[in-house]
DNA sequence: TATAGTTAGTGTCGTTTCTACACCTTACCA
DNA sequence: TGGTAAGGTGTAGAAACGACACTAACTATA
């Protein structure tokens, strides 16, 4: 295998969302500081899946090898949201200690692109980079080590944000998916109740969730018709909208 | 003056952009490459105001420095919109020579932070950094330097975005304003044309935007009336949408 | 001082979307 | 075959939308 040259000073976090049938999730990796001496550790905490870039890799390239490398998966949704960058988002003690154990300068300033990305599987890699993988309801996460507690903050926002006004709500979801299931995501994304009726409605006029012949299939319950998304006719359909929040 | 120590690998651009009352305009700056034997110019061309910024200092006061430099503006409508990193990005054959000129290594990687502004001032210095300043419009700007066309286009996306779903417009304006102003820059921005009455009524729906008793003054006809945005009214009476786009 | 020029400002109607609200259907399982 | 659990559907009143044309207010100038 060929080293690439990593730019050191650049790095992505890539805030992983996933749905589990009830809850908004993130993938967060185990992070230990081991003393070489003792053996024992120093501390434990956790952080968001980042990465360093190679020298001749492009930002957008780097989030989606985190990606692959964690679920083997190509055609993941990935949105930059926002870029961190502040002087002292690395120095908290334990992140120093971190950094110098892994022979890097603490003091040395690292930008911080963020993407989020939204999952349909929760197969993912159990170990990356020899640090354990586990998804983490949103609601129940602590504190994270660096910035991350911040860059989770604002990749929320950006996912509220977005889910609003375009369609990416099923990119949680298998290909083909139940309308409860959608209506559920909604729900927990932005912390409201919507009624089952009216979502319906508005679905039906949403061309482009395309109900297919197919139902549920092993619930103990009246099986759920399974839809599509097409992107081929929401680029077809979409209008621009001009309605700055009342 | 004390010197303050730059980092040289993160810079941020601003997309500064103003309203001359029928168009919108970007901010550029001259840039000339000055043989110094000659003293003959080998090139000219245009860049969005950009900077590097200080070791102690967030991308956030680096861009306000940037707008406050150019306009003696302390409060002014600033958004990060996104982060360039493309191995490539300075890369172009005049881009090399200005930056070997500027004692700079064209070879390195710099990441620029993308922020656009909404100035609602024409009132702009007119050097900067020793270089000519002016408005331009959008559409008539040609090839800039680096890739700042690509920078000004994403600036363009986002603000199109954001001025769909929040209020964002009268930043452009002074802060008194008419509706038929506030209305033209709704049809430049978003390349529409508006119906003056159904406008004015989804006007009168936001709360936020308040009528004064004041009216214009030096038009030789009928004075409209002005108007004003409260952001405490905003803050108070918005309420988060879901609707994504048809 | 009357008039021409220019932009401001306003109401209605038919259509679509929104919100609130309750019951029957379908399938599985015991 | 009856209980359980979720799926799936319609209506009516309120609000927002989109299309559409005329009068009001002010200035400049003849």
């Amino acid at each position: 295998m060929i080293k690439r040259p990593l730019n050191n000073y650049i790095s992505v976090d890539c805030v992983i969302f996933g749905y589990n049938g009830q809850e908004l999730q993130v993938l967060l990796v185990d992070r230990t500081l081991t003393n070489e001496t003792t053996g024992e550790s120093e501390f434990t905490d956790l952080t968001l899946t980042g990465n360093h870039i190679y020298e001749d890799e492009t930002i957008e390239e780097a989030a989606y090898r985190v990606l692959f490398d964690l679920t083997g998966l190509k055609n993941v949704f990935l949105d930059q949201f926002k870029t961190f960058a502040h002087p002292d988002r690395l120095k908290k003690e334990n992140d120093r200690k971190w950094l110098l154990h892994d022979g890097r300068d603490p003091d040395k300033r690292i930008v911080s692109i963020g993407y989020f990305s939204l999952l349909a599987t929760q197969n993912i890699t159990l170990e990356w980079k020899g640090r354990n993988v586990k998804w983490v309801p949103v609601s129940e996460v602590g504190e994270l080590a660096f910035d991350h507690n911040q860059i989770l903050e604002e990749a929320l926002i950006a996912l509220r944000n977005k889910i609003k006004h375009e369609p990416i709500g099923f990119e949680l979801l298998p290909e083909k998916f139940s309308l409860t299931q959608l209506q559920n995501i909604y729900e927990v994304i932005l912390s409201t109740e919507l009624d089952k009726r009216n979502f319906r409605k508005k679905i039906a006029r949403m061309k482009y969730l395309i109900p297919t012949d197919e139902k549920q299939t092993g619930v103990s319950h009246k099986p759920a018709r399974l839809y599509v998304f097409s992107r081929e006719v929401y680029e077809k359909t979409k209008k621009e909208l001009f309605d700055f929040t009342v």
